[in-house]
RNA sequence: GGAGAGGUGGCCGAGUGGUUGAAGGCGCACGCUUGGAAAGCGUGUGUACCAGCAAUGGUACCGCAGGUUCGAAUCCUGUUCUCUCCGCCA
């Protein structure tokens, strides 16, 4: 959420940033809201003044019965409470249409209309040249047995897979490789130095997190909306998260920091579920885009000067972790329509699959500014005394399903071996290839 | 699932329907003291919204939502969460 301070008094900025963004709000009626509901507060709050000294006096004359003060006691309280109910409406639709409004870009965010517009910054990593025609994913992991969607479906229904035998010790060796990189402070130092980045080396703190979130936390990170794609608990007010990012982000609400407890890393593993409503017979093969898969997410809580660099040691790190896994890969600056509704900005990286002759999105960074915070109540206690909502970003480490496509893709050979990529031959025993 | 206990400020912990935004303690900040520190002493120390240049003032908030009352942290109802015991269970 904006602060409707802000939105009073850039009406017009925040018009033309939610177009770009592509969403429709009527600024001009949450501003009308906003006047009428500050004009019922205050009312109420004059009716409350005068409740009170009522109250007061009676005490001051010891509680005895003062027919005048109760006569006008009552009718106070009809009047407070009509005044309430008004409010209370106001407030609603209020809150629901101010609530649409979406975060504003960063300055250096292209204006775009569609996901087209994308821009692309960089190329990284030679794709690999075969001599033969490289296969996709699921035929070679058909072929070794790592993947069986069929009693998947059985038992579960389309978009959800057995992984099995080196693939899941693959998975495994991934995560370890990922927590034991960013908890390594001298490796944090290497890459930010690498990306010319002046910030905190704190590491991260791994975490395993509760993969359900209730309805009000959900929609104050923002990411309920579309409920489509959540999946609901039934009975209970509780909802499948569909990225750690849901739950980590959100981990402190109605807490203040203090500021030498800044920045606050975390990379957490959790499941994560999407019910993928629109996407009906697209990626339908292998394991893309499943109903449920395992991912890696880094989520931070900074200061808002230290925000935006946060944002860009997220992208280092990202693609520090692609390299290394000797992918090749782009990166994208998202534009304006593409973001997301609660970004300031955002980047995506695209792993190159031979299988499909094609990048595909591997990870996304996030960069949130405040908007996030404010409605989690998340803020930190600078120096001064001042209370500030803290900033927060979140990134794709891995998402593991995608990134083992990737390395069955890039490590395959003719007759269906895939070369493990150095880095984690490690976590595999010293394995060089599956 | 059954039974019971309890949610008060950064933390612990008082609280008889009105002098309680909230005792007391801890913590923290500043000052005094000291060669320096500790101890001791003193002062201060919630959040949000509204008005105001500011000082400040008003309102709300004692898990949450209702209700009773001139007036609710305190009484009533519902609800939620935590803890303990039993049951079940990895």
């Amino acid at each position: 959420m904006l602060d409707i301070r802000y939105v009073r008094e850039n009406a017009d900025r925040v018009k033309e940033f939610s177009k770009q963004k592509n969403y429709q709000v009527d600024v001009d009626r949450v501003l009308e809201l906003d006047e009428s509901r500050r004009e019922l507060q205050q009312k109420a709050d004059e009716l409350r003044t005068e409740r009170n000294s009522i109250a007061e006096a009676m005490k001051q004359a010891g509680g005895n019965p003062d027919q005048a003060s109760i006569e006008r006691g009552r009718v106070l309280k009809t009047d407070i409470s009509e005044v309430e109910e008004r409010l209370r409406v106001v407030d609603e639709e209020f809150f629901t249409l101010f609530k649409k409004i979406p975060n504003i870009p960063a300055d250096d965010v292209p204006v775009g209309a569609t996901e087209d517009e994308n821009v692309l910054s960089k190329t990284v990593g030679d794709k690999p040249q075969f001599g033969f025609a490289p296969r996709n994913h699921y035929e070679i992991a058909d072929q070794r047995g790592w993947i069986d969607k069929e009693r998947a479906s059985k038992v579960a229904g389309a978009r959800f897979a057995y992984i099995k035998g080196d693939l899941v010790k693959l998975q495994f060796a991934i995560i370890q490789f990922v927590m034991n990189t960013l908890s390594d402070e001298a490796k944090l130092k290497e890459i930010a130095d690498g990306a010319g980045l002046d910030v905190d080396l704190k590491p991260f703190t791994p975490i395993l997190p509760p993969l359900m979130i209730r309805t009000d936390l959900y929609d104050a990170m923002d990411r309920l909306e579309p409920r489509d794609d959540r999946y609901k608990i039934e009975d209970e007010d509780l909802w499948l998260q569909g990225s750690a990012e849901h739950v980590l982000g959100s981990m402190h609400a109605d807490e203040i920091f203090d500021a030498k407890q800044l920045p606050l890393r975390y990379v957490g593993y959790a499941t994560s579920f999407r019910r993928e409503a629109g996407t009906y017979g697209k990626d339908m093969e292998g394991i893309l885009r499943m109903h449920q898969f395992d991912k890696l997410e880094m989520e931070s809580f900074t200061t808002g000067e230290d925000g935006l660099k946060e944002h860009l040691l997220f992208v280092a790190i990202q693609e520090h972790l692609v390299r290394t896994l000797g992918l090749p890969y782009q990166v994208l600056q998202k534009c304006t329509a593409d973001i997301g509704k609660p970004n300031a900005r955002g980047i995506d990286i695209e792993t190159w699959l031979p299988g499909q002759d094609k990048y595909r999105e591997t990870h996304t960074a996030d960069y949130m500014t405040d908007y996030q915070a404010r409605r989690l109540k998340t803020r930190v206690r600078r120096e001064s005394g001042e209370l500030e909502l803290v900033h927060t970003n979140d990134a794709t480490a891995f998402a593991l399903g995608r990134i083992m496509i990737a390395i069955i893709e890039n490590g395959q050979d003719e007759a269906g071996n895939v070369t493990v990529p150095e880095a984690l031959r490690p976590y595999l025993g010293g394995r060089e290839t599956l």
